[in-house]
DNA sequence: CATTTTAATTACATTGCGTAATTTAATAAT
DNA sequence: ATTATTAAATTACGCAATGTAATTAAAATG
C-alpha cells in the first residue's frame, strides 16, 4: 500500500477517533482548509476507507456528509503471550475483533510458535474472505524490557531475547512484525479504540499484568523514551515482593490453595472471594502510588488502568484508588484522573494489532519534515 | 522580528547546539538538500545570524565555509527569585551572559519588581549598546506550579499566584515575557547552552532548588505535561521531611548554627564543612532514587543533577549517586547516565533567559503543519 | 597544469495547500 | 410554489517550500 502522508494519517485517525465527522468538522479540527479536507478525502477514496452518509437533523444549508471508517477494509493480528497459551486476534481498522484464536502452549520455539500463529491467522483469513493484501501487519504485546540492542522478554517467554529470533520470527510469518511492550501497546490501543471524550491531550495507561508497567500516548505520539522503556510504573514494587500485577494475583490466590492456570480463569472465581477482595485491597492502594508517581513524571490527562486483568477488577480497582485519596505529587496539585480501560478482556490483543494499523494509518512520526509529501 | 519557519528553526537550533557547522554538515544532519540549506542561510543573512569563515585542515575538494552564532546579535532577559533577592540576567543567543542585576528584596509587590527588573534591564542595555529590538524578551523561572488556570508560586513568592499578576507584570515590562517552572527552564538552559555530545536524544534535569523539581527536553522539544507540571522529581520526597533541596540545605545548615541569606552564600562556607558532608551524603542517597524514577517513566539518554546550588555540590552529588548504586527500575535495565550540569551557578537564570530565545529561535512547536511557511 | 574531489550555487520542476469563486442541497420566508 | 438564505462541498488558480540536476567554486593531488 502507498505510504500516507503526515496530514492524511491525521485525518484518518481524527475519523478513527472521534468520528463521524463531516469534510468541515476535519477542516477546522486539523486546521486544513476545507478544499484541502475536499481534496485529501478523494486522493484516499480508491483505499476504499470511509463510509460516507448525508447528516439529517441539519438545520439549513446543505447538510453535513459524515465520514466514518469503513468496517472490514484493512487488518491487522495482535499477539498476546499468557502463561499457558498465546492469543492471537484479528481486528480491522474500525477495531472490531474479526477473530480470535489460542495458539499454541508457548513453551515451544519460537519459530514452531510463529509457523502455528501463521496458521491460525491463515485460518481465520480464509473464514472471513480476507486476502493478504488487506493485512497490514501482526503485532506481538511481548511483556519484558528493551535492551540497548535486543528485547529482554520475560522469563517465562526468554525465548524471545534475541534479537536474531526476533528476525527470524518476522521472517517465518512472512508479514511486518511489531514487537512492543506489553504496557506501551495497550496505551496505544487504549487511545485508539477505547478513547473517552474527556481524555484530553495526554493519556497514561499503568499496564498490570505480568509484571507492573505502562505507557503513554502524548499529543497522539506513542511516547517510548530512549530505549523504549520508558512509562514504568512499577518500579515503586521491587520484584519479590506483594506487587499490584496480575501475575502476583495468581500467585495469591494459588498461595490461598486456588491455583489457576492463567489470566484468563480469574473471572469465574471473583465472586466473594476473600482472596480477591484482599488482594484489590492492597494493589488499589500500591496503584495509588503509581499513580501519584505517573501524574509527577508525565503530568496525563487521564491515568488508565488496564492490562490482562477481568475489566471488573480494572473497576475495582479504579474503585479502591479513589477511595486512597493520596495528595497529589507537589504543593496545590492533585492527582490525574483516573478511570478503567475501556477496552475488555482482549484489549491487550487488540493493543498489539492497534501497533501495525496506528503505524500504517494514524499519527506515525510527527514532525518530520516533508509534510509536503515530497520524500527522498 | 519576522516569524521564522519550523525548518529556519531547526537550521538554528542545529548550528547553536552542535555547530560550527557547514552547509553540507547541515543537509545530511537535517534531512534537506544542499540546495534547500543555501537558500536557507540567504533568507536568514539579513538577521547577521551567522558567523562564517572557511574551515581549514580540509583534505581536499572545496573547504567548507563553517557557520556558527554570531555574539552579541539577539539578546534575553532572565529573572530567578531567590530568598532575598531577584538576580537579572542578560544572555546573549550564544549563551553569554552580558550583564547581571541584583534587582530588589522580593517582598516587593509584583508591579514593583518589573518597574525594577525594566531598569536593570535598561541599564544593561545601556551600558552596553543594546536596542530594543534585539532584546526578544524576558523570561521568569520561577519556583511553584501550574494550576488549571494559573500559576501557583513557591510560598515566599505567593504574589505570583494571580494570572492577573502576571498579566499586569508582562505589562508593566513593556516586553514579551514568559513564566516557566524553574526545573523546566534549568533543562531547556542546560539541553541548549550545557548540552555535551553524548547527550542523546532525551535529557532529563533533576532541579535542586527551592524543592526538589524537574524538567526535560526530549527530542529537542521540551516537556511540559497537559498542566505544565511534569518531570517533578520530588514526589518522592514529602514536604516537612529531609528532602534533596537546595532550601533544604539551608535550613539544615541554619539548624546547626549556620543561617545563611541566600543559596549565592553556600560557596565560601563549603570546604570542610561537616554538616554539608552530612547533607550530600543523605541527599545524594535520595537524588538516586529521583534517578530510578526518572529512568523508570521517562528513561532519558541522560540524567543532569543540577539547580541553585554550587557547581562543586552538584559534582558531589552527583559522586555520591554514582556510590549509591541502585538497580535499574526493571529486570534487565540499568539506571540512566547521571552527570552534573554544566552550566554554572546562573544556570537557573541562562535558563530562564533561553525561554525566549527558544520561543523565538530554535525548535518551536514541532510536528505542526504549515511547514511551508503558509500560516493562516 | 590538468585531474579529482567536495562544497556551494543556480535554474527548473513538483506539490501540498491556501484563497476565492462556484456549485449543491437543504431550510425559511414570501 | 417560488425565492431567499445558509452551510457544505467543490473547483480553478496561485504560491511557497522543497527537491532534482546541472553548474560553478576552490581546494588537494599527481
Amino acid at each position: 500500500m502507498r505510504v500516507l502522508s503526515l496530514n492524511e494519517r491525521r485525518l484518518i485517525e481524527k475519523v478513527a477517533v472521534d468520528g463521524p465527522l463531516a469534510r468541515t468538522d476535519l477542516s477546522r479540527a486539523l486546521g486544513l482548509t476545507g478544499a484541502t479536507v475536499t481534496r485529501m478525502v478523494a486522493e484516499l477514496d480508491p483505499l476504499g476507507l470511509f463510509d460516507e452518509w448525508p447528516d439529517r437533523k441539519g438545520q439549513g444549508g446543505q447538510p453535513k456528509r459524515l465520514l466514518r471508517l469503513k468496517a472490514r477494509q484493512f487488518y491487522a493480528a495482535g499477539l498476546t503471550f499468557s502463561r499457558r497459551s498465546v492469543e492471537l486476534v484479528v481486528l480491522d481498522l474500525v477495531g472490531q475483533v474479526v477473530g480470535r484464536r489460542s495458539v499454541r502452549p508457548c513453551a515451544e520455539s519460537p519459530r514452531a510458535l510463529a509457523l502455528a500463529s501463521l496458521e491460525s491467522l491463515a485460518g481465520i483469513a480464509a473464514q472471513h474472505g480476507i486476502v493478504p493484501e488487506k493485512i497490514v501487519g501482526i503485532g506481538c504485546a511481548m511483556p519484558g524490557n528493551f535492551g540497548p540492542h535486543s528485547f529482554k522478554a520475560h522469563g517465562i517467554f526468554a525465548d524471545f531475547d534475541s534479537p536474531a529470533v526476533v528476525a527470524e520470527f518476522k521472517h517465518t510469518l512472512a508479514q511486518a512484525v511489531w514487537i512492543e511492550n506489553d504496557g506501551k501497546s495497550a496505551a496505544l490501543g487504549e487511545y485508539v479504540y477505547g478513547r473517552q471524550p474527556d481524555d484530553g491531550r495526554a493519556l497514561f495507561l499503568i499496564h498490570v499484568g505480568h509484571g507492573v508497567g505502562g505507557g503513554a500516548v502524548i499529543d497522539g505520539v506513542p511516547f517510548r523514551g530512549v530505549n523504549g522503556n520508558a512509562c514504568l510504573a512499577g518500579f515503586l514494587f521491587p520484584y519479590g515482593q506483594p506487587r499490584p500485577s496480575a501475575f502476583d494475583l495468581l500467585e495469591t490466590l494459588a498461595h490461598a490453595g486456588q491455583g489457576l492456570d492463567d489470566f484468563g480463569d480469574l473471572n469465574p472465581i471473583l465472586a466473594g472471594n476473600r482472596v480477591v477482595d484482599d488482594w484489590v485491597a492492597r494493589a488499589g492502594e500500591q496503584l495509588s502510588s503509581a499513580v501519584l508517581a505517573a501524574t509527577a513524571f508525565i503530568d496525563p490527562s487521564v491515568v488508565v488502568i488496564g492490562g490482562r486483568l477481568p475489566p471488573v477488577l480494572n473497576r475495582r480497582l479504579v474503585a479502591r484508588i479513589h477511595e486512597t485519596a493520596h495528595p497529589g505529587p507537589s504543593r496545590g496539585l492533585s492527582l490525574a484522573p483516573v478511570r478503567a480501560a475501556q477496552l475488555g478482556p482482549e484489549g491487550s490483543a487488540i493493543g498489539a494489532a492497534c501497533l501495525p494499523l496506528f503505524d500504517t494509518f494514524f499519527g506515525g512520526t510527527a514532525g518530520n519534515n516533508y509534510l509536503d509529501g515530497r520524500r527522498s
